[in-house]
RNA sequence: UCCUCGGUAGCUCAAUCGGCAGAGCAAUCGGCUGUUAACCGAUAGGUUGUAGGUUCGAGUCCCACCCGAGGAGCCA
């Protein structure tokens, strides 16, 4: 029986007789010979076929596969420096398992609609691969960063009862006889989670119904969302400055072969490094009025303003100390200036915009109860969360971080979309 | 929700002033012993998003609707 080794492994067998077990990806042939190139998931490898090697049947046979048709090659494993990995298979034997339909992405240039209805193939495409291998490694990092520094993983629900926020849209799921909403946020669940373990996490779906149509937006994403008592926003702005920088360098590390393939410019992802540039609210408007904008204080930055500031500085930048207006109700009001939140946003370079947004908590019960009343929002449904406020209150501090715009910078996409398996968006939910 | 652009073969696109519906790739058949999005020859492939209207004649002009892309606002 031959061994079936899968091609990330090809180095370990040269010279040997193995089997793989794959799809075929693209297939050239030259009259008394055939190229396969065959992909099983770890790799893509050509398997070389002449026709003296095999039975006319088989040599036959191979001249009709369709693309992605299901596929055993076995043969000799040999080196060749024309092979972008160094190794070729000399074709003994060929066996098919299912001769594939027409197959529809064929390797010529498409559509984003045509190839984002067929996104369940889309998968198998190389760059699409480099991609969410990224993406599985950045998910993977980020758990590991917080495992590694004591943090406790605490699933928050996804059905929930009202807004976090209240101004937000929200998808409403009929639930029995009663309406919830699927979660926006798990922040203030994590809140009586850190007041219960100190430090804890959550990641998990999110769901934001806004119609928004832009390349920065899903309508369903992903989200790490630390929270940590007894942690003020300086110390928030540190736990994302080094968890940043972690989440980076280990990607760079572990996924170089995957970014290169994407052609991602390496030197500057390894210049993300502790620490990063913090401005404030009022410093980041100054320098925009600096650059010719014409905004003032207390508004809103766009997409465009965003953009500028980032691209001032060669990593992320934090800002902090937005208007307290128009922030949502739990921000802690800055005691020095009351104007502004003790809240922060961190962007990212080359104009990747808001990767994390987070803060510090409003940690005492008058003032909370009074800005939920402030802000028109039930008190009834957050009697629960003034129970925090209520029994052992601590200053405490936390941010979430959206893993698709993660991927989408450390990978260099121009949307979201690709950034995720399955992408969710205003007018698509399908495959 | 608003603004802009688009919808023609399975895919990517062309079709001049309103005048015969076209090409490349994919498919099918054939050729080629080193191809790298292989190449060469041939065959087949169409309710031009939908429904109205103008016209001798509409892919092309007008109206409505549907769908998609890009952007704005909002956010991670």
């Amino acid at each position: 029986m031959v061994q079936a080794i899968y091609i990330s492994d090809i180095g370990n067998h040269e010279g040997h007789e193995v089997s793989l077990n794959g799809w075929l990806y693209n297939k050239r042939s030259s009259g008394k010979l055939h190229f396969l190139q065959l992909r099983d998931g770890t790799g893509t490898i050509q398997c070389v076929m002449f026709k003296g090697d095999v039975s006319p049947d088989m040599f036959q046979q191979a001249d009709h596969l369709p693309q992605e048709s299901s596929l055993t090659v076995t043969g000799t494993v040999r080196a060749d420096a024309r092979s972008p990995i160094g190794f070729e298979v000399s074709v003994k034997s060929l066996t098919v398992h299912q001769l594939a339909h027409e197959y529809p992405i064929t390797p010529k240039e498409h559509g984003v609609a045509f190839l984002l209805d067929h996104r369940h193939l889309w998968l198998r495409s190389a760059r699409q691969h480099a991609i969410l291998r990224v993406r599985s490694e950045i998910i993977g990092a980020c758990r590991d960063y917080f495992d590694d520094h004591g943090f406790t993983l605490l699933d928050a629900p996804i059905f929930t009862p009202a807004a976090c926020e209240g101004t937000t849209t929200l998808f409403p799921v009929k639930y029995f006889d009663d309406t919830v909403y699927l979660t926006q946020s798990g922040q203030l669940y994590m809140e009586a989670g850190a007041m219960a373990f100190g430090k804890v996490y959550c990641f998990g779906p999110t769901f934001r119904a806004e119609k928004s149509k832009t390349r920065r937006h899903l309508t369903e994403f992903w989200m790490i969302e630390p929270e940590v008592a007894y942690c003020d926003l300086n110390g928030d702005m540190d736990l994302a400055e080094d968890f940043i920088e972690y989440v980076v360098q280990r990607v760079l590390t572990k996924r170089q072969k995957e970014l290169t393939a994407l052609e991602r410019d390496l030197p500057k992802l390894a210049n993300i490094k502790k620490p990063f540039p913090r401005i404030s609210y009022g410093e980041a408007i100054e320098l925009l009025q600096k650059k010719g904008i014409d905004i003032q204080w207390g508004a809103d930055f766009g997409g465009d303003d965003e953009t500028i500031i980032s691209e001032s500085f060669d990593r992320p930048v934090i800002i902090h100390r937005y208007p307290t207006e128009n922030k949502a109700f739990y921000m802690k009001a800055d005691p020095e200036n009351p104007k502004v939140a003790l809240c922060m946003d961190v962007l990212g370079p080359e104009g990747y915009g808001e990767i994390i947004g987070g803060g510090q908590r409003e940690d005492d019960l008058a003032l909370l109860e009074k800005k939920i009343r402030d802000h028109g929002l039930p008190e009834q449904a957050f009697s629960w969360y003034l129970d925090l406020r209520r029994y052992g209150s601590v200053p405490h501090a936390g941010f979430g971080m959206g893993i698709e715009r993660m991927v989408s910078w450390l990978t260099g996409l121009h949307h979201v979309r690709e950034a995720i398996p399955f992408p969710r968006m205003l007018e698509r939910v399908t495959p």
